[in-house]
RNA sequence: CGAGGUGUAGCGUAGUCCGGUUAUCGCGCCUGCUUUGGGAGCAGGAGGUCGCAGGUUCGAAUCCUGCCACCUCGACCA
């Protein structure tokens, strides 16, 4: 049994959601977007800028997320460890890059002790209570994790080593949105180690493709493989390959990232291994994450102007069974009926809920289901039960269809991927329709401003033209696509010549 | 962190310019009855440090100062 997967209770209640119609999408995007979370009742802002509170039925997407990544994660001979929140000041700076792209954004601890005000007013920080050497809050684990590999490898014989933590970090950032971009997030970030140059490479590809195959078969979300340029790369890296997703809005959101770090971090931090042949050399690293972001990615992929759409993959409840009624004596006849159906689906893993509640009627109940996204609603009241039928709502296309009672367990089953390849397939025309060439600069910028979306145009090469680019239309280079066709070209913005093409957008 | 805006019950709001009884309205919430195939109706009820802290005043949601948070736009970034 998958006590979980009941639901009987109303743990995802929806406090309100009566200011959700107000806002349409196609009006103010971003405003949508926060009533939406707010209105699916996903998460909340806390007391300090920047955090936010994750709410049951937002922290249930993300532990489904979790669940599939982690085996995904396992199946590719990686295991588990923690490692700790606090990082000594001084580890950050021992890779130059690293703390140049990660300084700004810490948050330091700097005493270990309150006492109480001498003016008697609540607590105050104790002077004397100075830390030697002050923590920092970890942005990335890279610099402690490194520090610890030292102690852990010696000998080929003690690589590779594939290791995850699931973890949150902390990023001072200046201007947050839920789930996008907050203060501190949770993610999860590997650390491998390897014996060579080639299997480190490898190693960041295969976790990019895994989280290519995740974003695009469990979200539903269709991606971009690519690298980054020198611009954008994660602060240490050699090579940064990312995993980009168009939003409805037409701009870019990078979902994941995966990181080719050389021996960057093993010559900052001395991570030496001996090899079969007796040589000291330094060891290859990796590193790759992907956060809550992710669930931001989820609403502004599929979602619409009646509120949250999921894909069954990821969605907490998949069907939702709302019973019709006038009498008693037809309340417990159907309910029963219902009951009886999610026992059924059960036995599949479908995640279903049986909204019994007798205080809400129908109407209330399907727009309430709608806001919350839940893929497929089945209603039955006494006409469907005199027929023998059953009505479906699918809510990807906002179908309705009445089919029979016979096989509906066999019906839903097979309707659940179905909705799950739909949205894929709507998210993906919407993506490829929204990839446009531009040959001159004239180009570039009307389909900036006009029909928003990623780019492809050629670039000559250099950080330079990158920014101005990026300084005259605030596009960035979100990723050089991997297997990129070569094609000889001329850079949009300075004519120089360039042999292949970029994607550009503005992103989030 | 710069510029602008906002903050009144769970949600959405009136009142703020021009200080003055018990802070407005709708939704939601609670109780009861009637209802239930797309956001139910009636009756009664509960719920507020007016973002926080000071100040001015006989009197502050309203005026002044400081702080905090959120939104939009910049700079920065998963």
């Amino acid at each position: 049994m998958h006590p979980i997967l009941h639901y009987k209770d109303s743990q995802f209640k929806c406090q309100s959601f009566m200011g959700f119609d107000k806002i349409k999408r196609s009006e103010d995007y971003s405003a949508w977007y926060n009533n939406l979370v707010k209105d699916a009742d996903m998460a909340e802002h806390s007391a300090v800028k920047g955090c936010m509170v994750i709410k049951p039925y937002g922290y249930s997407i993300w532990e489904r997320m979790q669940q599939k990544l982690d085996k995904m994660f396992k199946d590719t001979g990686h295991v588990n460890a923690y490692f700790p929140l606090l990082i000594p000041k001084s580890f950050l700076s021992k890779e130059a890059d690293h703390v140049e792209g990660f300084a700004k954004e810490c948050a330091v601890v700097t005493h270990y002790r309150l006492k109480n005000d001498e003016n008697g007013k609540g607590v105050v920080v104790d002077p004397e209570a100075k830390l030697e050497e002050e923590l920092i809050i970890r942005p990335t684990s890279e610099t402690v994790i490194w520090n610890t590999y030292r102690d852990w490898i010696q000998s080929y014989r003690d690589l590779p080593l594939l290791i995850n933590q699931w973890a949150n970090v902390m990023r001072w950032e200046m201007r947050t949105r839920l789930f996008l971009r907050t203060s501190e997030f949770l993610w999860q970030e590997g650390h491998t180690a390897h014996a060579s140059r080639e299997e480190a490479e490898e190693e960041a590809k295969r976790m990019l493709e895994v989280y290519a195959d995740f974003a695009e078969n469990f979200l539903g979300v269709p991606v971009i493989r690519g690298v980054k340029t020198a611009n954008e790369r994660f602060a240490g890296a050699v090579d940064t390959y990312c995993i980009e997703g168009l939003m409805q809005d037409g701009k870019a959101l990078q979902m994941g990232t995966s990181h080719f770090l050389g021996q960057n971090f093993a010559k900052a931090f001395d991570v030496k291994f001996q090899s079969k042949e007796g040589k000291l050399d330094y060891v290859w690293a990796t590193s790759w994450g992907v956060s809550t972001r992710l669930i931001g990615a989820l609403i502004m992929a599929h979602s619409d102007d009646e509120g949250l759409v999921l894909p069954p993959n990821v969605a907490p409840i998949q069907v939702v069974f709302v019973p019709i009624y006038k009498t008693d004596e037809e309340r417990v006849k159907i309910v029963s009926y219902l009951n009886s159906l999610r026992e059924s689906l059960d036995k599949y893993e479908i995640r279903c809920k049986v909204d019994d509640r007798d205080t809400f009627k129908p109407g209330y109940k399907f727009s309430e289901w709608e806001h919350k996204g839940v893929p497929l609603r089945v209603a039955v009241g006494p006409r469907d039960m005199e027929n023998h039928t059953a009505e479906l709502a699918r809510r990807d296309i906002k179908q309705k269809e009445t089919v029979s009672q016979d096989n509906l367990v066999e019906k839903i089953k097979s309707l659940l991927p179905e909705i799950q390849q739909s949205l894929f397939n709507i998210a993906k025309e919407y993506r490829d329709s929204h990839i446009h060439k531009a040959e001159t600069w004239e180009e570039f910028e009307k389909a900036l401003d006009e029909n928003p979306g990623f780019i492809s145009a050629h670039w000559d090469g250099t950080t330079e033209t990158e920014l101005k680019i990026k300084e005259l239309t605030k596009a960035t280079i979100r990723c050089i696509p991997l297997n990129n066709p070569q094609e000889e070209g001329k850079c949009i913005l300075t004519g120089k010549p360039s042999k292949e093409r970029v994607l550009f957008a503005r992103a989030y």
